[in-house]
DNA sequence: ATCGGAGAATCACATATGTTTCTCCGGGCC
DNA sequence: GGCCCGGAGAAACATATGTGATTCTCCGAT
């Protein structure tokens, strides 16, 4: 077993609720996740929290450190991770070289930033659901880990709500309607999407948003 | 009047309702502000619109256009506005040079829509009103455009709904609860806080939020 | 002067979502 | 085998916010 981990020491592991970052804390690397997911969030006064990133296998985390500023939210790891560490120097390599992907990182994450926005202000609470599940759904996808119309979904129906900005009791009562009406399947953190189409109409989302 | 225009081509103007870039449209060039507000937006089916950026005198519009993508949201001018327009390429000179203010303005702007994520999803309507009337006074402050605790605020309560997430009705409550603390002196597009500190506090802010 | 329309301010009422509390189930652990 | 505990599910009730309609004021255009 041991001989076979390769001798690279920016490959890093993480457990959840471990920390990725902490608020105010100059990372020093971006990771490249190989495996598991992990989120930035915000925590207010009374309890409550608000997750404004996801991150999942193949995914940067996060972009914007690249920009050479201190994470002012922390991120934590929701399940096991495994991932590579690469140097983030505002260095001319960062810039002439990956533009392929680093910068196509930084500018979905944006987008998709935007787009939430949308959905935390104007979008009902089955709305949001769907907004959600069809992007973790496409961004599985993408990366080769959804298998027909399911992939993996690891988050509790807490964390979902503190994604969706609702209360995990509304959650339960939103999916419970949508099962209901054969929208989804989703248990034991596994998703299944029936009918793709359907679920992009009543997400209400817009036809330019790409969910990638 | 006429000759103390300077005869330099990249000034362009616009009226309310004007639009400086449609929707999957490929904006030309990078608008820098100079004087009047517009706002990036997504409209939903029956109505309901969120606004997703603000863009203020001395902001440049749009960061992430620089990245080479179309606009998949439109802009709109919400007063007059004068502008400068710069050619955006992915040119090195975009890159090497204006280090010093477009990657600010992209870190800014990325950092500002996360925080009102945690805004849209988690606060009640006074907090959000004094989340909002606070970065504006401090981005107007930033430009040198606030006057002690004053500042201009072009916006009707119907545009503030669709940034805050509220009802145009709903707004209209809260600020009257708000004027009622003394919270804020807000008519004829004039703002003034006679607290900083109290609206801080009431805005539920993360110490870390510089709203800049 | 007059008209018309946009924006602000209110009122009465409706409802989506939050709060509190409870039960049930399965898996890890001693 | 029994114990804990986190997570899903659910019921009863509370409330912040939305809906629809009306009035008033202020300007700008005719």
């Amino acid at each position: 077993m041991l001989s076979q981990v390769a001798p690279s020491e920016d490959l890093v592991f993480f457990r959840p609720h471990q920390f990725l970052a902490r608020e105010n804390e100059q990372p020093d690397g971006l990771f490249h996740i190989q495996e598991g997911w992990a989120c930035r969030y915000r925590m207010l006064s009374n309890g409550r929290r608000q997750i404004t990133a996801l991150y999942l296998p193949g995914d940067c985390c996060e972009p914007c450190w690249a920009l050479g500023r201190p994470s002012t939210q922390p991120v934590v790891a929701l399940t096991n991770i495994r991932a590579k560490k690469a140097p983030c120097r505002m260095s001319g390599a960062l810039f002439a070289d990956s533009r392929q992907s680093f910068w196509k990182s930084l500018a979905d994450s944006y987008e998709r930033q935007a787009n939430w926005l949308v959905t935390l202000g104007r979008k009902t609470a089955m709305e949001r659901l769907s907004h959600l599940l069809l992007e973790l759904f496409e961004r599985m996808r993408q990366s080769g880990l959804a298998y027909g119309q399911q992939c993996a979904l690891p988050l509790t129906q807490m964390d979902i709500a503190d994604i969706t900005g609702l209360t995990p009791v509304h959650v339960n009562r939103t999916l419970q309607a949508m099962r209901a009406r054969g929208l989804v399947e989703l248990q034991a953190k596994w998703l299944r999407i029936p009918d793709l189409g359907i679920l992009r109409e009543i997400a209400a989302l817009d036809a330019t948003e790409t969910l990638a």
